[in-house]
DNA sequence: GTTTAGATGATAATTACTATCATTCGATTC
DNA sequence: GAATCGAATGATAGTAATTATCATCTAAAC
């Protein structure tokens, strides 16, 4: 099969729909309509590059001067919350180590974070037998695949955590997920 | 399809291999044997759980009460030069961040981290079907597909980046894929 | 226009590394 | 087994990327 990267011209009307509708869902999500969040998240749709937030910062402080950094810090994860937008992957805050070097996957606990290895050997061949991408040359892959632990699932309405870095952290659960230790 | 979790017994014995081998592989890699890399590799492989440094410097410290968390940090990446390690994703250190909220994945150039969509559906119709995983509960997934951009690929040979956190930053061609803006 | 709950800006604090450097030690050589 | 020496380690300072705090401001409702 052939794999290609989705197109600027996809993106773009995507995005343009996206941005459209952005202020409704706002009001919808009983959020105010800013000029900041206004701003950041028009900067987030019109960029392919996946930014980080002092690129969304610097991106927007050509029109709003004054916006602070920690505002854009806060408006990406808000938008997160109301799902106006993304993070590429929810294990950005912390290195998180694997002995195992063979190729595999990984199912990840959205509020724990626990992770445990699993194998796909459907996704594996399909991603083996894929050389390029577009023009970009692929090396290798690694699916996460988001998903509730048995023991963040059985009653999970303890702990709504916003999934801030650290806002989840200190809980029985969580320490627990952390020990990195077998039972 | 029914997936499964990597069970235990197989990765204890995947483990068991590994460490047999370790000292080994260092020497044939020019690293010295030390009580702290032995200590450590143990603590990474005798866990499931995708440890943090930190957390495998509580589980080295037991043995090795005056261990530094620096070495601890140092020696995992050292592990991850030499393959006997690796991090469960590479862009760990700083978000990044998406307005298409649709489900999609993600090639990424491993030198400069520059990120593009990429539409699988082989692979998301495979993990639409999925409900479950082991007892774990699918909420949704994403691929993470390492390889080289276009501008990387062409005589790579400049700037053989260890890929620690920044190592790479500031070439030019880094910049370039962190302004997220569109040519 | 007034009210007010939520948003913002300035800035301090925190987390997770990362760099520096004096000291120690594993591996090789004798 | 002792000498040698460059790599490895520990202690600690420094940095980057958030995250928290709080006084001030403002969008939205009335
Ligand atoms: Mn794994
Ligand atoms: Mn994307
Ligand atoms: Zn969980
Ligand atoms: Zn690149």
């Amino acid at each position: 099969m052939e794999l290609q990267l989705v197109s600027e011209g996809r993106r773009a009307g995507y995005a343009a729909r996206r941005l459209a509708e952005f202020a409704e869902r706002c009001r919808r999500g009983g959020l105010a309509v800013t000029p900041q969040r206004l701003a950041i998240i028009r900067a987030l749709l019109s960029s392919a590059e996946h930014p980080r937030a002092d690129v969304i910062y610097e991106m927007v402080r050509r029109e709003h001067p004054h916006i602070s950094l920690a505002t854009v810090h806060r408006t990406l994860d808000t938008l997160c919350e109301i799902g106006e937008a993304r993070k590429v992957t929810m294990l950005h805050d912390s290195a998180r180590y694997d002995g195992n070097v063979t190729p595999h996957h990984h199912v990840i606990c959205v509020k724990c974070r626990r992770i445990r290895d699993v194998e796909i050997p459907d996704v594996s061949a399909l991603l083996d037998a894929c050389k390029e991408i577009g023009d970009f040359k692929v090396l290798g892959s690694s699916l996460e695949i988001h998903a509730l632990c048995p023991a963040c699932a059985g009653r999970g309405r303890t702990r709504r955590a916003t999934q801030r870095r650290g806002s989840t952290r200190g809980s029985a659960e969580e320490s627990r997920s952390r020990t990195g230790e077998e039972a």
